[in-house]
DNA sequence: AATGAAAAATGTAGCCA
DNA sequence: TGGCTACATTTTTCATT
């Protein structure tokens, strides 16, 4: 499926994923038709399924973010669920087990705002609240390996 | 800082980061010269902070996603924080209020993997671990709206 | 996967409101 | 300050090997 030239052209979509084909060609040592080919079928074979800037909230306007965990109140958790997807200010929300059962990631301008946002939760979920201090950890790739083919 | 003309510029590189500038500007019905002026400045000022490819961790070969919450034992703070970003597998990681005080995100090859991984934790942190069922609201970014100068 | 030619995109410079 | 056109350079695409 991938090889070590794909992974290598991802590491470097990395780190810049407007890189030119010419550029990426040059760091691969391979010719830009080649190269474009090999994009096409990553992008196709949805390996890649985007390509997205990265935006820095605080110049959005917020200028706090919170993990809140939420467990739907007994018959609410199709409309839960419905009200997370409808909250723009949730920018990230798993479904998991146990007993919190959803976990989300908000960004707020401000914490009236989170105040608002989770009284509009009340009714059908209960809510804890973690406001983020820092992030030790900003959204990383994990190591590329192949599922298929092997990469030595 | 930021006008509309700004903003239907992010939002159209939401979509497609790797857009050429010649099609941005048809887009924005603007010369390419003047979109190039203005990713420019938004890249300087860091209101974008980079260009990512998103990529799919199936295809990558993690089949499992887990978030687990953290609380350093006494005097293990440091030792904790270094470990978590030392940790490849965890690809999210915030430090929040509250008793948790870490909440990470990994990614896993199977669930022998989870264990390996939260057994590394065992001396210096509880651990308290949620398995993704599913993902209601994938990564997304809230509504664009100016944090300096009105979009009206 | 590479080549080479045609088409398209980019960066630069000078000019205008 | 922004945005424009014109043009030189680079990149992308496509047909072919």
């Amino acid at each position: 499926m991938m090889d070590w030239i794909d992974i290598t052209l991802l590491t470097a979509l990395q780190r810049n994923a407007r890189t030119s084909l010419a550029n990426l060609a040059r760091a691969l040592n391979m010719s830009g038709p080649s190269v474009s080919e090999r994009l096409k079928r990553l992008e196709e074979q949805r390996v890649i399924e985007a390509y997205v800037p990265v935006l820095n909230i605080k110049s959005l306007g917020y200028t706090l973010e919170a993990i809140v965990r939420m467990q739907p109140l007994p018959g609410q958790l199709k409309a839960l669920e419905k009200q997370i997807i409808d909250t723009p200010n949730i920018t990230e929300c798993d479904k998991v087990t146990g007993e919190d059962c959803f976990i989300a990631r908000l960004v707020l301008r401000d914490i009236t705002e989170l105040d608002e946002i989770l009284d509009g939760f009340s009714t059908i979920a209960m809510t804890a609240t973690s406001i983020v201090k820092s992030s030790p950890v900003k959204r990383r790739t994990p190591p590329l390996q192949s599922a298929g083919r092997s990469t030595t």
